[in-house]
DNA sequence: TATTAAGCGAGACGGTACGTCACGTCTTAGG
DNA sequence: CCTAAGACGTGACGTACCGTCTCGCTTAATA
């Protein structure tokens, strides 16, 4: 059943999500004010409230959209399939759009407001899924133990990426991604016979 | 030559510092107010900016005196420095102060405000350092390869934890910390062989 | 063509300047803060920028507001038309505000803020016009020379009044009055034969 | 007995009064501010309160030392005395200082702080005697009756000046005086047959 | 076709916090 | 004891945003 009035104009939501996430990218989530998306996005305060309740909720909203799922890849090797899914990594969405400067924004968003939190946990349960399948097909194919702690493999091939755009301001180049890999699994191989 | 004028009370500097981390714990960086911090700290806000020009400066400043550089242990053995250097990490340094929910307002600033940015990452050098002397001194006994790229190795090691306080929630205990040395250090020593 | 957006609220308005009244009156121009103009009328600050730029404004437009237009009385001769008007002069526009220490306070502003000095002479012109008028009747009728010079007079009738209000604390009473206006009207009468 | 210890400067003393004048004759007694008055005067603001307890007695300290007791004629003519005594009035006494701006802020000061209002007043009785030994010494000659309101010829005389000053910003100048002069002596003169 | 309900931009509203300035006091090192 | 310098807690400044609330108007579904 339609509902009765108006409807919402979905071109001002998109417009939003938009200028949110441009304001984040270029100031920051402390410095951004509902004022001011509302004036790029075109619209009035009162079109944003009627949608989010907080600046959180929105910026956890822009995020989202804004944030591709990783293709899943299915090349027959592990190897293969994880170096398709470095590539491409962290590209940004939108001209205007640094999505390595949201992030962070994103996190500080989630540690501090419950809610926000519990939706970002259950995006980023979502978001690991294709990898954690890649993972799992190499366990059916033997290329890993089966008793293989699947999460902390993820995290060890994730997470110096996510560390040197966060953290370190290191390098994360196709060199870096595949030494990564190889290490990873390398290690792991190794790891049941070591007996741990 | 002596300074003119009243000097500036050390104390009101640490009450400053103190009542920043306590609310950057409980509410994070957004909604931190320099009234809140003058009121908690029972001192007045021009006594803040007069050694402070921004939050976010403040903020560093905090976070730096609360992050405790770590120990930088030479038992021989690199497998046991590094397992040395894991434990007690992450300790709160205050009670009232959730350093955990501290770090990401941290980083969070950091990608917003350039000067903070520059303090943050000198500070960072400066911290990495008694990892880099371990692993320096494993190079020169022979358990690492001379070649090693030991940024990456460091970052492969420390990423992880850190990954899993900002962006997955897992969990970051012994068992996690040894398998993730012992992965790390075999992938490593392999790899050279494969000629990467 | 109609406005947008929600219109003023003009209770705040007329709240706004009794609270300027009540206060400049208790304490003066220059202890007057819009923070206490403001609660005392139960409105915010911005509600009292959005309508006056200065605290000089705001008083001029609340001294306007509290000081009646005399009434221009005619009843035939000059010296009943002036004793009408000197009475009930500097009477108390609203409970608790003693207009005669708001007036002086008018008047450093005016000193001292360019727009409300143009601002308070037109006022004053406009003030000035029914004894202007009384007095052009009184030339009409013959009972003062044709040639004399109405704002002198105006100002000899007219300033012991303000003079004693303003400096001198001396007393302002009828039989003040009654021989003020004789006084002048004499001297002035005598004048043309004088051949000043 | 001389007092222990370092005397005061009477320098910085006089400093502190020009720059006083200098200040309220730009801005006006409420933007007068005291780091200003300690800036221009080239002294600490504890020299200050050291001498004074507030803006206003300050300022009416400042506007004491300015303002000149008028000369006392005696011409064996009331006409002339009083010509004698409108001449060189409001004359300001420091370059830079603009005595008629800074009255206006001596009266708003003195309605609102009591300490200040006694003062004044003592000043003014004071100010006052000249004329008024003037007005006597006609009564003595038989140039005025001997029951005239000496207080109110005295104020009929003055207050159109002052009024000028301060209200209406009418012309003030010889012309003016000598008509208001004769005006006043010659009504005041025709009163007592009038009986009133 | 007329009514009704919601959406819309504009902008005022009572608040809170901003970063600055001035208050009057105090603490330092000297004269 | 006075001085200049300058830090201190307090509180007001004028501005900017908060999230809410009228306004007059627009846009569809319902009657």
């Amino acid at each position: 059943m339609a509902r009765r009035g108006r409807p919402r104009n979905e071109q001002s939501t998109t417009d939003i999500l938009v200028a949110t996430l441009e304001l984040v990218s270029e100031v920051g989530l402390s410095a951004l004010t509902m004022d001011a998306v509302a004036s790029r996005a075109g619209v009035s305060k009162a079109t944003i409230y009627r949608r989010w309740s907080s600046k959180e909720q929105l910026l956890l909203d822009a995020w989202m959209s804004a944030v591709r799922r990783p293709d899943e890849p299915d090349t027959g090797s592990l190897r293969d399939d994880l170096r398709a899914m470095f590539t491409g990594l962290g590209l940004d969405p939108l001209p205007g759009v640094d999505i390595q400067r949201v992030f962070p924004q994103m996190i500080a968003a989630a540690k501090v407001n419950d809610d926000v939190a519990a939706a970002y946990r259950a995006f980023i349960t979502e978001r690991r899924r294709p990898m954690q399948a890649v993972l799992r097909r190499a366990v059916a194919r033997g290329e890993l133990a089966a008793d293989v702690d699947l999460d902390l493999v993820h995290d060890l091939l994730v997470a110096p990426v996510v560390y040197r755009w966060l953290v370190s301001d290191g390098p994360v180049d196709e060199s870096v991604t595949t030494r990564l890999i190889e290490i990873v699994l390398t290690g792991v191989d190794a790891l049941p016979r070591l007996e741990v």
